[in-house]
DNA sequence: TTGTAGACTTTAGTCGACA
DNA sequence: ATGTCGACTAAAGTCTACA
């Protein structure tokens, strides 16, 4: 139940603040993705969890490797994780 | 047109070589996750994209690092960019 | 032990418009 | 420059059963 909406949560953000950090609005990512501007901003806020060929395409307008992406949601979902007190 | 497929393909064979190497049965795998086991066999095979949350999952029942699940997903990527000629 | 089919519910993903 | 609503099409994800 958590889990299912943690990550797209995660996502989210890590999305957002590496789209900030790089100085791109909403629009410019979405262009550089073929995609809609309000896409973008629902998977920002934590709407949609974007699958992955859509977060390889958003990585690539990021200019980050999709592995690295998935570094920095990994060690949120692990942050979470504890908090939760998830005993694997 | 090409990309949206290319991807499921890759993580179906990731998937499955990596259960294969533990080891796994398609059953084994499933009871780790929770899910269907026909479900780890529509992966596999390619015919659906899992998500990221449920690669999450899968990463836990095969005992793998959600980034080092990319970073095999994305060196597979990259060779078929490669291959289609993808400028950039 | 695995693939697939079918039928079903939920969600992703697209788009236009408005706050 | 961003969030959201509404409506729509496609695809994920669940489950049973059969090859």
């Amino acid at each position: 139940m958590s889990d299912q909406s943690i990550i797209k949560q995660i996502i989210g953000k890590t999305v957002k603040a590496i789209r900030i950090k790089q100085g791109l609005s909403q629009e410019d990512l979405a262009h550089e993705c073929n995609v809609d501007r309000s896409y973008i901003s629902m998977i920002e806020v934590g709407r949609n969890e974007p699958s992955v060929t859509k977060i390889f395409e958003l990585c690539k307008g990021l200019k980050i490797k999709p592995s690295d992406f998935f570094k920095l949601v990994e060690v949120e979902y692990a942050k979470l994780q504890e908090k939760d007190g998830e005993s694997s």
